[in-house]
DNA sequence: ATGGCCTAGGATCTAGGA
C-alpha cells in the first residue's frame, strides 16, 4: 500500500501530469496540496474515471487539499474545527489547509503549512499561530487514531541536511529556529520523519525554486514530509522521492514523496 | 546585492508563493 504527498501548484494547471503520475504509479492515496480550485470546478471525473474517489477541500485561487483514494474513507474531517472546535481554532480554518481520514486502520492528515513569507511579517506569525494549533489538533487525534500519518507541504525544512545551501538559511523562511521549533513540537507528541527511517544523506530535496535553473542544479530544500507515528514506523517499508514529474514541462515546484506500508 | 519564475484573478497589473 502506497501514499503519497504532492503540492501541484494549481490542480487545473497540472491534472495532465497528476492522471500521468498515478497511471505510471500504484499509489493507493494521494494527498494534493494547492489546488487551487473550489470545490464545484473540482476536476472530480479524471480521477472517478480511473478508479479513485476524491475527498477534496479548496477555495479560490489560494490553498485547497485534496484525498484522491482507491479506496472509501471514513470519519473525514476538514479543518482543525471539527476536531477542536470553532473556538480554539478561531480564524485558522478560513484558508483550507487541513484535510484527515481514516485510510483503512490508519488516520492520514495532509497539511498545507502556511508558508510564513518573511521572518517579523504577519504571516510569520500566522505560520507559529497555525503550527501551535498543528499540535494540538494533532493530540487530540492521537487519542483515537494511535496509527497516525500527517504528510503534506510543510514549508519547513527541519535540518541544515535538507537544504542545499544551509550557511546562510539561518534567518531563511522555511529554516529559522522558531519554526522548526514549532514543528518538532509537533513531532515530541510520538511522530517520526518517515524518510530519515531510510536515508540519512543531505542532497535529497522535493521543491526547488523555478527561478535560476535551480532543479537542473539541485539547487533545493526537503520540506514535503511524511510523519509517522511509532505503530507505522514498524509498518514502514520505503520512502522515496520522485524527481521524474519534477522534469517534465511546466511542472509544480514540487515533486512526489511516497511511502509504503506492509 | 538583486532577482531570476509561475499561478489565479481579472486584466495588460497585483498578490502570493518559497
Amino acid at each position: 500500500m502506497k501514499v503519497a504527498t504532492w503540492n501541484v501548484n494549481s490542480l487545473r494547471s497540472r491534472l495532465l501530469h497528476v492522471t500521468r503520475w498515478l497511471q505510471d504509479n500504484p499509489i493507493d492515496l494521494l494527498c494534493l496540496q494547492e489546488t487551487k480550485v473550489v470545490d464545484g470546478d473540482f476536476p472530480a471525473d479524471a480521477f472517478r474515471a480511473m478508479g479513485y474517489s476524491p475527498y477534496i477541500y479548496g477555495q479560490k485561487a489560494y490553498n485547497g487539499v485534496a484525498l484522491i483514494s482507491r479506496s472509501p474513507l471514513q470519519a473525514v474531517q476538514y479543518g482543525f474545527t471539527s476536531v477542536l472546535g470553532a473556538a480554539r481554532v478561531g480564524g485558522l480554518d478560513d484558508q483550507r489547509r487541513v484535510i484527515g481520514a481514516l485510510w483503512g486502520d490508519i488516520y492520514v492528515v495532509n497539511l498545507y503549512v502556511p508558508n510564513g513569507n518573511a521572518l517579523g511579517s504577519d504571516k510569520y506569525a500566522y505560520k507559529l499561530d497555525w503550527l501551535n494549533c498543528l499540535k494540538e489538533y494533532v493530540a487530540a487525534l492521537l487519542v483515537d487514531y494511535p496509527q497516525l500519518h500527517l504528510c503534506g507541504d510543510f514549508n519547513i525544512a527541519l535540518e541544515d541536511r535538507d537544504i542545499y545551501n544551509p550557511e546562510d538559511k539561518a534567518s531563511h523562511i522555511m529554516a529559522s529556529g522558531p519554526e522548526r521549533q514549532a514543528l518538532q513540537q509537533v513531532l515530541s507528541l510520538g511522530l517520526r520523519d518517515g524518510f530519515r527511517l531510510f536515508s540519512q544523506e543531505g542532497g535529497h530535496f522535493t521543491w526547488w525554486d523555478y527561478r535560476a535553473a535551480s532543479f537542473r542544479r539541485n539547487l533545493g530544500w526537503r520540506i514535503d514530509h511524511h510523519y509517522l507515528s511509532a505503530p507505522l514506523c514498524d509498518r514502514a517499508l520505503a520512502c522515496t522521492i520522485d524527481l521524474e514529474p519534477r522534469r517534465w514541462e511546466k511542472p509544480s515546484d514540487h515533486t512526489p514523496v511516497v511511502v509504503e506500508y506492509s
